[in-house]
DNA sequence: AACATTACTAACCGATCGTTCAGTTAGTAT
DNA sequence: ATACTAACTGAACGATCGGTTAGTAATGTT
């Protein structure tokens, strides 16, 4: 089904978003670096020339994978931003649509987070994550002035750590298993927010003393 | 100073740590698969040749360096287990003992997570990765059972959540910084086991009601 | 001085890399 | 039928890859 209803002209066959979906997948199995436009050509069933009919190089293939994941996260946050809540509800919200994110477009963000800065093009996408980050450390910095998170933490070691807990995510999480994404996402808010320690009466002394 | 007091005979130059150095420092930066054998030897002020006098390939010098992060991170894990405590507090000196491993030793471990099992070399360094973190995860049961830790969440996900946390320490942490590895360590424990949420009274009631 | 040991270089190898080019194939639109 | 459009092939390009070989340089030991 194409946009406009009609069948699209000349030769059938693959088109942009087709080859990005089994080249994300094997640069994520090998690398960037390690992947060939030889194995993708082969996973492809094409031959190597072929590609370069839909990317002008191997570097754009990675250019449009890396803004799918960024876009993603970044609409999370323009999300939470835009629901006007107290700084702590609009965390709550940035870090389980983050979740949300990873899980739905987990081999792009897998892709974006291995990303080490080499070329132009990964430099642009770091930039972004660096945007990223400081946009939730400054939410972590108000929830604490509000008084919701507690502030004897650092705001930026506090970020970075939740975040360094949810991209951890992509290391191990497959779809189609037990836990689905909502389910993930309550498990890491109350990890981050209340911690893995059993409630006992002691702790509720403590806290009282 | 070499080990006999003595010194070394023949020319003197790189032995193989010094040459691992360079070599680790460069894999992080490039990435294993895209550091090419030419720019280690510039780096090193060697010809390319020079640096198979002290190692057999490249994929040999990736071995080295991956023993040494395993080796140090599975010392941890020995001498939680022999401290011989309740699971919470092995547990306890397992979480701060990879902080300190990853601090003391980050390139190589930064290099070890980077790794995506391409090789036969890689894939032996995954499967003692995955030991070591069934090794948690079964502390992390361990302490449910025991009581210390609640045990409304599933134990492998709490293990992968709180190594996920603490494994992105690598992504950002640089040494000469303003904190150092013991505070770190306090950090990432009082967010795991404490959570974020500011201890309000309103919390303690809620832990009473 | 002769020797043993260790470190290193220059030149080269076959394989593979990303990319280009000129032409071909398979479909829709008129 | 004819024109048009998009998808694709096969062969080749220069560059770079990890690795090899044969020989040389610089030290400590005797």
């Amino acid at each position: 089904m194409s946009e406009n209803g009609s069948l699209r002209r000349g030769r059938p066959g693959y088109d942009q978003q087709g080859i990005l979906d089994v080249a994300v997948a094997a640069f994520n199995q090998y690398g960037y670096d390690a992947t060939s436009m030889g194995v993708l050509a082969d996973r492809l069933g094409l031959s190597k020339s072929a590609i370069y009919h839909h990317f002008a190089s191997k570097d754009e293939i990675l250019e449009r994978a890396l803004d799918d994941a960024l876009s993603a996260l970044e609409g999370v946050l323009h999300d939470a931003d835009a629901s006007g809540g107290r700084a702590a509800d609009r965390l709550d919200l940035a870090l389980r649509g983050a979740v949300h994110v990873l899980v739905a477009r987990l081999p792009s963000v897998t892709l974006l987070l291995r990303v080490r800065g080499n070329t132009e093009v990964e430099r642009r996408a770091l930039a972004r994550r660096r945007a990223f980050d400081r946009a939730i450390t400054a939410l972590v910095e108000e929830a604490q002035r509000e008084g919701t998170l507690r502030s004897d933490l650092d705001a930026s070691v506090v970020a970075r750590l939740v975040f360094g807990m949810i991209n951890s995510i992509v290391e191990w999480y497959r779809p189609g298993g037990r836990e689905d994404a909502d389910k993930l996402a309550d498990d890491v808010i109350a990890v981050a927010l209340d911690g893995l320690r059993m409630p006992t009466s002691n702790r509720v002394q403590e806290l009282l003393g």
